[in-house]
DNA sequence: AATGAATGAGGTTTCATTCAT
DNA sequence: GATGAATGAAACCTCATTCAT
């Protein structure tokens, strides 16, 4: 069992260059989607780059090296979109935020989803996935954001929440798009994640039922 | 991108071929669980099962199809026991059941676990896998269960109720034993996961709250 | 610096399969002599033993494989033919010896000379050459005779005698070969090599002035 | 079998382009110690060089180029150690120069010995291997000191014994070095060597019963 | 003169699969 | 039924070399 080289091999420095990797990280995004991760060969991505072999080889040492880098990009965007969210929203009350978090996470989904699901699906996990990226960055969010509502929930350990929701949230979108597509659209769906998150954080998600709102709306 | 032929190409009928079956399924497990999904060749299976190659493809058109065998073979196993849990206990409460079901799950990876892992995270999807067996049938058990208990419970819809919390445990599990493995041991995490499912369905896990139901809270 | 497997993968056991071995063996000399060593990829010899590019790697595991059981098979035979030799004239006097063995040494550059001509100008020496297979084997038994014949001559050591001549009178006939071709057919080189060893030993060439002498002095 | 140009391309006429060769050789030697003759790649070489491979090639068209220019450089340096030798003691008697050309042959693997061994052993033959400049430079010092003797000697043709004894003792003093290191420290080893070259040309090793020079003998 | 990005033929090697025995 | 020798497409990757800058 080998352990192919994964760390690029030489940054670009010349504008040329610059050029050319990008060129073959969108050749390898393109034949992901095409032929799948099996499917994706060096020279499949060369040709699809419309670069020589050997320029391949000179910025990725190999093919994992390549896929590596798609999902990296590929992370490193629905990460930033994510935490866009959570910060511009920084005040919102828990249910709202809550709401505004799990519609993003399904429309994730929507963002280049053909290759999505080929990183999601097909990628073997032993090679950190593009999810990893972000569940990290927004488990720290997330946690931050929960610790400084804490007053409100009825949680003993926000940090420990934060990652259970996010990877239950995660893991119900990604299964939803594969195994039941039909509910995407449902916002029955919605608000059974909804549900799920604002009860197991002690919230109720229809504020106006329990109490003429308090806390959450101040702070 | 080909589709390999998955059906087993001729039963054994005769007690010899079947343990030429026996003999090279076990032989996939030892090699999925030392070399991983891409390690595993049809000539080291065949090595490992003491079998010629020849032998092996006359009752495995493929690579695919040998996988999959596994597959369903794992899968089959931990559905049993789920089911046997279920079947067993179908008097018990909704706290009392969430309970032992919870720690079912956690438990599955304890058993043959690095084939589990193998099979987990290295089968590409597509293919479709092993816990897609499991969660299937767990569904349709779970689902009559929940419908079973409806009045105890604050669901509008017990079978999406299902779905979502067979998903959101069983991945929870997973990245546990992936990303948190110390957090197995503790029961913290048990009674978290507790939380999220009986506070999802509008039971309390301190059932004294709602009713005389004691037990729960010790652990 | 990467070290290649140079020991063969799998002994042919079926009849066949020491065909296609033979003919792989048979296609690295012709590719060696027609190419050179650098020159001898093992696609080449494949084509030239008519043999698939899969079949020879089942038995050879790399191309220094191919050429070290070429070296063997090649240093075998010259090791059997000099063994021999010796054998079959183990009364004969020292200088009577000297001339057979320096003699046979000359001619064997004759037997399969381009082979030969190959193995030891091109292939790196890190790989055991096939003369160091002959040059050992005959130090052993050119030892044992200079043992058995000690009064006769004037040396401290034998067996470094025996290393020292072999190495000397070896490296002369290739640098013949390789530099001053034209004396090969020369008596005058085989006069000087023999007066080198004999002279070495202490034994006059012409033993006229040490013993009764016979034959040897008329060249 | 192509046959890459191996004169250099250009002589460097300024002092900066002169630097720029140097640090190419000098980087060919560290690549070939350090990685063998198969692992030196231009590429290695130049980074070696601290010089880009662009600057290489206007200097040295070639691989080979780049590997004939060190071997060349190499054999200068002891060719003209051994020279030196040979003229300093132009008057010294046979066995006396013996004695000192032999030593200094053995001696010369301690010079730079890592690179001494690589080129030996594994730049492949057909290129003109440096010690062949060596050989044919001394050959003709030899052969007219050996000339100059001929009184002193029983032999036909000084310079076909020149040729032979530089071979021999060329030879053996690989062969100490790659097969019995540890005689490299004996002086019994250079004792018979000395024995082999004096015996052959007809002198003794212990001039007492020729002239009265003394010395050697203890040794 | 120097750079280093780009090239691509061709190398070694694997592995799922077939088929004669 | 079983065997295992044989296949060959295709994978990954290197490296001497060129050439635009």
């Amino acid at each position: 069992m080998k352990k192919p080289r994964t760390i690029p091999r030489k940054a670009p420095t010349q504008a040329r260059a610059r050029a050319t990797v990008d060129a073959i990280l969108a050749g390898t995004e393109k034949v992901l989607i095409k032929h799948g991760y099996e499917g994706a060969s060096t020279n499949r991505v060369a040709a699809a780059a419309g670069v020589s072999i050997g320029s391949l080889y000179q910025y990725f040492p190999s093919k994992e090296a390549l896929v590596l880098a798609v999902m990296e990009r590929h992370g490193e965007k629905l990460a930033q979109t994510m935490e866009a969210e959570l910060v511009a929203h920084a005040e919102a009350s828990v249910p709202e935020m809550t709401r505004r978090l799990v519609r993003h996470m399904l429309q994730m989904h929507l963002v280049e989803p053909k290759l999505h699901r080929v990183l999601v699906e097909q990628v073997p996990r032993i090679r950190r996935t593009c999810m990893d990226v972000v569940k990290e960055r927004l488990n720290r969010l997330v946690a931050a954001y929960l610790d400084a509502h804490g007053s409100e929930l009825d949680t003993d350990d926000p940090a420990l929440a934060a990652w259970l929701l996010i990877n239950a949230v995660e893991s119900l979108t990604h299964a939803v798009v594969l195994e039941r597509p039909e509910l995407l659209a449902s916002p029955q769906l919605e608000r059974n994640i909804n549900q799920l998150v604002l009860r197991y954080l002690g919230v109720s998600a229809r504020p106006a039922r329990n109490a003429p709102a308090r806390a959450a709306q101040l702070e």
